[in-house]
DNA sequence: CCCTTCCTAGGTAACGTTTCTTATTTGTTG
DNA sequence: CAACAAATAAGAAACGTTACCTAGGAAGGG
């Protein structure tokens, strides 16, 4: 509610609706009084019925009889704003009667200020993301921007192409989750130095820091937590569901793996690298096939790169006839909401989507607004990663 | 790419980025050049690195050394393209030389059209409306238009403030998938007459049709062949899992089990209605307490309202000691991806996504296009709904 | 009593497009 | 050969705001 009175509020907002209809000023009856402008018949609903024109500032203006440029200042309340209370109040009343609601566009146009952030995403429809989404969503409300949404639908040709034209979208900020921060690292680096402010988001490891504003979940410490747990479990031969491509997601998280189970004697043999896109049945199909080719030294535990993966896993290994957690115990990363709701609940490293989305949101915003103490520098957050061990982890089967 | 030229194609997006940098004419170095216009410093990046003013078509019909509205014409294809074949092509080269990209806002704000519809949802983490989201993002987008998602966060409260306030969203149209279509009836009336397509979406049955543009799943049928199936697998005592309030979700659904049931001759004694809100821990939280405290004559199968509140009853289930389908068969509405992933997969009333999005799509953009052939009354499209048993069903414990 | 200063406004020019109307050339026809 | 139509282009006015600058009157100080 842009309108609102400092002390009384506004009328029941379907009471605006109609606002208005007696004083001959906004709406068109028929077709007697339309010709004192040539105003866009909508084409829909041309049957003797009320069309509204556009209620504009002027019209607010006229009514309460200042200056549109008055009516605008009061409106906005705007520092220094000067006018009396009386004109202030008829200003008001005009407003509330006819019903104004001021056009983002042509602020927007004038002001240069959309007073909406953008969200950069690769699949709505994996549940991590459309938390993100969500969460992100109410934190830049709070903070007074909307939240364009721009899902690159599992497409990395449209991710590219949406980071480039970054521009394009029509927004004060952007937050940008990437499929891989390492595969933009050129295109990053540039943005950062463009016009438009923006936040990258990541999972990362110690291949960080990227040199532009970013809020990142460090994703060793939940990592070594889950492979200490999993060692302690039994568990001696180990696969890893990632990425299609290195380039689908942070590429040294396999790395990582072998890495610590080498610290504990596990040997790269015993490490199986499965690759699959980020989608569930792509990870399920992609399981599958393993489980059924894998003979007898099948891995007792399997990593996967997201959520949405280990569900596509788990749901390959009961297929399989195996039992999850006895035959083969499942971690996932995210931890989704819906996770701790499986039949079988899923066990992950845990992200804090509140406090990466409000993060993002305080940063992006500091940095819309200019009240970055040091602009030329990025700014980087990171957040802690733990395991949370649930039903889809159990002991070793010897 | 809204500039390309009709045989040759652009050059590639990131050459855009620097193009124009001889010419003198985009570029603002330092700040020696900055005086001839107090261009707004963009406050981030002012560190000896070159800030790009926005390219306006009036650089690009400079360059190209005609009007602005000539370069408009040209640029827009607009039908009765006059201009001469060399014009063109200045125009085209330069447009594509200063890596022109049109303003939106502008644009919007002239012609009054935005090139985009909304989207207004309940939930968006529910994988139902993300999945529809995604999909119709694919059918506006094909056909030229961006999606805009609305998302109400679960509360009723924003819902009808975006419904009531659907002008202030500026958008061609919008696609409205309301918790309960009668609740809304006068506003959707109401709105029907307002002068912003809209095309509302839903999950009916007999109480159908709404007088507005709608695509809806008829849930009868769907619904009709799971009792069918329930009730020859033997199960006597049923569960439903509705919303919280009558208001949250289409009303008759209850009673059209409790109908469907009594033609079967199950009394009404038998069917327990559980009320709960659409949050998954709600729904889980809600069949638990029952579950903990029905006693003997415990239902042996649940339908719920949709999947998300399904996979909520069945985790409730299992932390309750009993076993999907053996102790308690689970039924869901919506058919999500997730549905058949599961570890218990999830029986469930399937909604054809794809079709209804195409529906809506094509519905309203003819609305928007102003192609439709009677615009006064309102198209209904009614898709089938059916049955898809998996895992959570199974026959009756005696 | 006049010159400043505040208070309260209004005027006008942007913002970057599109659209409507007018003007110039060139070629064609009676 | 004049008049008229195409063809090609430009001019100017919108669209609905906000931003910057100027102006009138009242109060106050010298």
């Amino acid at each position: 509610m842009p309108i609102a009175e400092p002390q009384s509020s506004i009328p029941d907002s379907v009471g605006r609706r109609v606002a208005g209809a007696g004083k001959g000023i906004s709406l068109v009856e028929k077709d007697q009084v339309a010709k004192e402008h040539p105003a866009r018949e909508d084409g829909a609903s041309t049957l003797g019925m009320k069309i509204q024109r556009k209620i504009r500032l002027k019209d607010v203006a006229e009514l309460a009889g200042v200056a549109v440029n008055t009516a605008s200042t009061i409106l906005n309340r705007r520092p220094n704003s000067w006018a009396s209370k009386e004109t202030e109040a008829r200003v008001f009343k005009a407003a509330n009667e006819l019903g104004y609601r001021p056009s983002k566009t042509a602020r927007a146009l004038q002001s240069g200020r959309y007073h909406s952030i953008g969200l950069l995403i690769q699949d709505l429809t994996n549940p991590f993301f459309s938390t993100l989404a969500d969460e992100l969503e109410a934190a830049v409300e709070e903070r007074g921007y909307d939240l364009i949404v721009e899902n690159c639908r599992s497409s990395l040709v449209r991710e590219r192409h949406l980071f480039n034209d970054l521009t394009d979208l029509e927004v004060d900020g952007m937050v940008v989750w990437l499929s891989d921060n390492s595969a933009f690292e050129a295109e990053l680096a540039t943005a950062f130095k463009g016009p438009l402010p923006f936040v990258a988001l990541g999972c990362g490891s110690s291949s960080l820091p990227i040199p532009v504003d970013s809020v990142v979940s460090n994703f060793t410490e939940g990592l070594q937590q889950a492979v200490d747990a999993m060692f302690e479990l039994g568990h001696r031969r180990y696969a890893f569901l990632s990425a299609l491509a290195e380039g689908q997601a942070d590429g040294s998280r396999p790395d990582l793996l072998i890495r610590m189970l080498a610290e504990k004697g596990v040997p790269q043999s015993s490490i199986q690298i499965l690759r699959s896109s980020h989608s569930i049945d792509s990870a399920c199909e992609t399981v599958a096939s393993f489980l059924k080719t894998c003979g007898k030294d099948r891995p007792t535990a399997l990593f996967a790169i997201n959520d949405l993966s280990a569900m596509g896993a788990m749901r390959a290994a009961i297929e399989c006839g195996f039992s999850v957690p006895k035959d083969l115990s499942i971690v996932g990363v995210d931890d989704v909401p819906l996770a701790s709701y499986l039949p079988v609940t899923l066990s992950s490293i845990r992200q804090r989507y509140r406090k990466i989305t409000r993060a993002a949101a305080d940063l992006l915003i500091s940095r819309i607004e200019g009240t970055v103490e040091d602009p030329s520098t990025p700014t980087q957050v990171i957040f802690p990663t733990h395991f949370v061990a649930r039903e889809s982890v159990g002991p070793a089967a010897i």
